[in-house]
DNA sequence: TGAAATGTTGGGGCG
DNA sequence: ACGCCCCAACATTTC
């Protein structure tokens, strides 16, 4: 005897069948299960309509939707407010229970306590369980049984806690799909972000969890010599799984279930950046003031300085520096930035230019298909020198050093900045000094700043 | 997952 | 043969 007649799913940045575990528990407990996904009207407000994520999340749908509808199941697409959409579905459909998700987002924590605050008060069953993490901030703890600050001992006690129990860490939850509502229980069309006005965008990787699944398998080619290709942007060295660790079209346990099952030098590696993943969503839920400030809160007294002109060219590709301008021209046109790129771009907007880390953060987050507010404010802390694990202020990197060292021949900057095309693998990086000046550069930039002397304003900032 | 400045060492040219 | 200088290579310190 099931514990509830019918449940509710609600899927929200957890758009996958496999290894699901609200999914699973709700098809456990349940004798019919809904699965439900509302378009959020309060997150779509202010979006450009070419969004990149709207894009990407709209096609996990359609997939979603095919591979239910193959099933002669479901998904329940619907738009509005969800304290207002979900509750009138429970009420419609006669729900017991809605299980979902933990989402780590201030703004998503506020909206998940007030839903299942909504339906206790219908009296309807909710609860949510932890999905995108391995472990949640409060599973891995200093000596001092607080939270980390510092990314290395986090890292370690993260795996330890890992090989204490690996098989119940990684264990997968397999849904009973035969549990899946029937097509016809479910009336009405399907919202569209199309509805909204939402256009096509450009994606760098293809939506859905069979994408997903088959990025990682090619990967597994890859993966071994990934500690030795992944900081090179014009070798294809790193996984593109971002954006499915963004939205749930991968489990993170399938993930570190491969990592386990390719172990490698290079896997290692990897793992460790799965690890980083955690490790700033853990920041971001346990200190939350992350979000609006510097994580360390003297550093919010620097005094940045604002140029909007810098400001532009910096978001443009115009700074003069090919490696900055080919790094943000790829952002600019695919969604994607490299990540040892994503550091160079942020030292040189903090660093070089001089700009509060906070402009440079809210672009990225228009941009990168991948965004997340932890990882993305995690890594615009480290590089802005203002949060936990930070490089020290006086650690810049010279955005030229930088460029011959990860991109020696030039190849990724030709590919992006085309004006310097023609130029020597040798000149390429640094294209302005006396002498070395060569034609058919077409109409690139002189340099909007000198980096000596910005970097050494930079550590005189600090200092103050 | 820094880079520049400064210090040290040792080979070789040269008077 | 010797002392001196130059400087590359490497190491250490500093920001």
């Amino acid at each position: 005897m099931a514990q509830f007649e019918r449940s509710i799913v609600w899927l929200r940045r957890d758009l996958r069948l496999s290894d699901h575990r609200a999914l699973f528990e709700a098809c456990s407990r349940s004798n019919e299960v809904l699965p439900v996904f509302i378009i959020d009207e309060n997150i779509l407000e202010g979006l450009k309509k070419d969004n990149r994520q709207v894009e990407f999340i709209q096609g996990c749908l359609n997939e979603l939707e095919s591979e239910l509808a193959e099933r002669g199941s479901r998904l329940l697409v619907v738009r509005g407010k969800p304290l207002e959409v979900l509750p009138q579905l429970v009420k419609k459909y006669s729900v017991n229970a809605v299980f979902f998700s933990h989402d780590y987002e201030p703004s998503a924590k506020l909206r998940d306590q007030a839903m299942m605050s909504a339906l206790k008060k219908m009296g309807v069953h909710s609860e949510s369980f932890k999905d995108q993490v391995i472990f949640e901030s409060r599973e891995i703890l200093g000596g001092s049984g607080e939270p980390y600050k510092v990314f290395t001992p986090y890292a370690r006690n993260w795996v330890k806690t890992l090989e204490l129990n690996k098989a119940e860490h990684l264990r997968e939850y397999k849904p009973n799909l035969k549990k899946l509502i029937s097509a016809d229980q479910v009336s009405g069309k399907n919202a569209h972000f199309a509805d909204l006005g939402f256009t096509k965008a450009f994606l760098f990787v293809e939506p859905g969890e069979k994408v997903a699944r088959k990025l990682l398998k090619g990967f597994s080619e890859r993966i071994g010599k990934y500690h030795e290709t992944r900081d090179f942007p014009a070798i294809n060295g790193t996984s593109k799984l971002s954006p499915h660790f963004r939205f749930g079209t991968l489990s993170p346990r399938e993930a570190v279930r491969f990592c386990y099952d390719h172990f490698s030098a290079g896997t290692k590696v990897w793992l460790n950046e799965l690890i980083w993943r955690e490790f700033y969503q853990m920041i971001l839920d346990q200190y939350p003031h992350v979000e609006k400030g510097a994580f360390k809160p003297p550093y919010d007294e620097l005094k940045w300085s604002w140029n909007e002109k810098k400001f532009q060219a910096w978001c443009e590709g115009r700074t003069g520096y090919p490696i900055v301008d080919a790094a943000m021209r790829q952002l600019n046109e695919t969604g994607f930035m490299h990540n040892r790129l994503r550091m160079v771009a942020a030292m040189f907007l903090t660093k070089d230019l001089l700009i509060n880390w906070q402009e440079g953060e809210k672009y990225f987050a228009e941009q990168l298909l991948d965004h997340e507010l932890a990882a993305n404010n995690g890594g615009w802390q480290w590089s802005a020198s203002t949060g936990c694990d930070a490089q020290p202020y006086f650690r810049v990197m010279n955005p030229i050093s930088q460029s011959e060292r990860f991109d020696a021949d030039g190849e990724f900057i030709r590919k992006y900045v085309p004006e310097l095309k023609g130029l020597s693998s040798k000149r390429i990086h640094w294209p302005h000094e006396e002498g070395l000046f060569s034609t058919g550069m077409g109409d690139y930039p002189e340099p909007i700043v000198d980096h000596k002397e910005q970097r050494l304003k930079a550590i005189a900032m600090f200092k103050k």
